[in-house]
DNA sequence: CATATTATACCAACCAGTCGGTATAATAAT
DNA sequence: ATTATTATACCGACTGGTTGGTATAATATG
């Protein structure tokens, strides 16, 4: 019955997910591989027998938690919104209200290899800027639906007001980091959705 | 008559110079205070001269960071403007201006000490903090002027607008660095000056 | 048996920081 | 004015420890 994995996760996956914690909190150098080995319980024959370099297991964290995001994302309630606009909106108030909660970290992985990598690590840099990409292309395809249905009168271009609502969540993720007070998710973010609002 | 550095910098600008630069671009960590000698032209046994540890200087750069960009901002035309909410406008049109100059760093040492230190360096996270709200404090007092001026039908929290500004700020500077395309800074903070505009 | 997983032992390079010392110049004492 | 004292700026070798990474072997697992 039990063949697989029944006590603890495999190797990689533990590794994976100390890594993931440590980068998040601490960034990509900061980080060494013997503390991930440490607090995944695994030696460091074990880490390199997983991952070819430390790179590489930045590359797999930092694709596990894009993929993770992604589905917490699709598998929200919000995500069964008819209308795009309020789909939008109701986004933005999930972000809003997962932040408050405390076991939800107050950082992402994107921003942080993106600011610290994107001039000695160019295929990581790379990385970052496909995951960005793609998260503005899921925002973006609801904006496209709203603007269909409701016609506003000045132009839009949902491309970049995709790419400014990630921003603010990048930004405010700083400033919540110096001045650690999480209302700032809130007060950001309502700005944001009163933007939203307005061009619509 | 020239009596003091006629000829180079003092061994100390020289250190904290090329520990900005490098900062900016890498980040604390990863930035080696061999490094910065090796560049400096310095031995270490100056730069221990100069700063008690790694942190010292870290501080010192944050500082003299802040400060340029301080001096730089309350030098520039725009703010001669004496209408309020069309020094806010200018002060976001700067930015896009002072952004598109190839020799404008676009990173930032508050926002990038902030993300990277603040869990593992308390000094440089309050610091951050207080940078931060200086910054906003400045930007916030024009906004009240405007308010004043205006009375706009809706309540504002100006202290919370300018938070958001900064926040678009550094959100974007992330942005550029996994996208590397320049036009993003105009793209988004042309969204932030239309979100002024129109709460006013 | 063979393959996957884990551990141990080790490495050279690099890390922040220390040390003893020198060269120079300003200041004080004679 | 000359000498003694003190402070500043700087150097480069060195230390103990950490870094990412490797080589090899033990142990599971199938």
């Amino acid at each position: 019955m039990k063949t697989k994995t029944q006590k603890t996760q495999s190797g990689k996956v533990q590794l994976l997910e100390v890594a993931q914690r440590l980068m998040l909190a601490k960034g990509y150098t900061a980080t060494s591989v013997d503390e991930i080995c440490q607090q995944a319980d695994l030696s460091k024959g074990s880490f390199f027998h997983y991952f070819e370099s430390k790179e590489e297991l930045g590359k797999a964290a930092l694709d596990g938690f894009y993929f993770r995001q992604k589905e917490g994302m699709l598998q929200a309630e919000f995500r069964k919104e008819a209308d795009p606009l309020k789909r939008v909106e109701s986004l933005i108030d999930f972000l809003i209200q997962a932040f408050k909660n405390p076991d939800i970290p107050k950082s992402c992985l994107i921003g942080n290899f993106s600011q610290e990598l994107s001039e000695t690590h160019p295929e990581i840099r790379k990385l970052c800027a496909d995951h960005f990409a793609d998260w503005a292309e899921s925002v973006k395809s609801d904006l496209d639906e709203a603007k269909t249905k409701y016609k506003p009168h000045t132009p839009l271009d949902t491309q970049s007001i995709a790419d400014y609502l990630i921003a603010v969540i990048e930004g405010t993720l700083i400033l919540y980091k110096a001045k650690k007070d999480i209302k700032i998710f809130e007060k950001n973010l309502g700005h944001l959705k009163l933007y939203v609002q307005s061009i619509f």
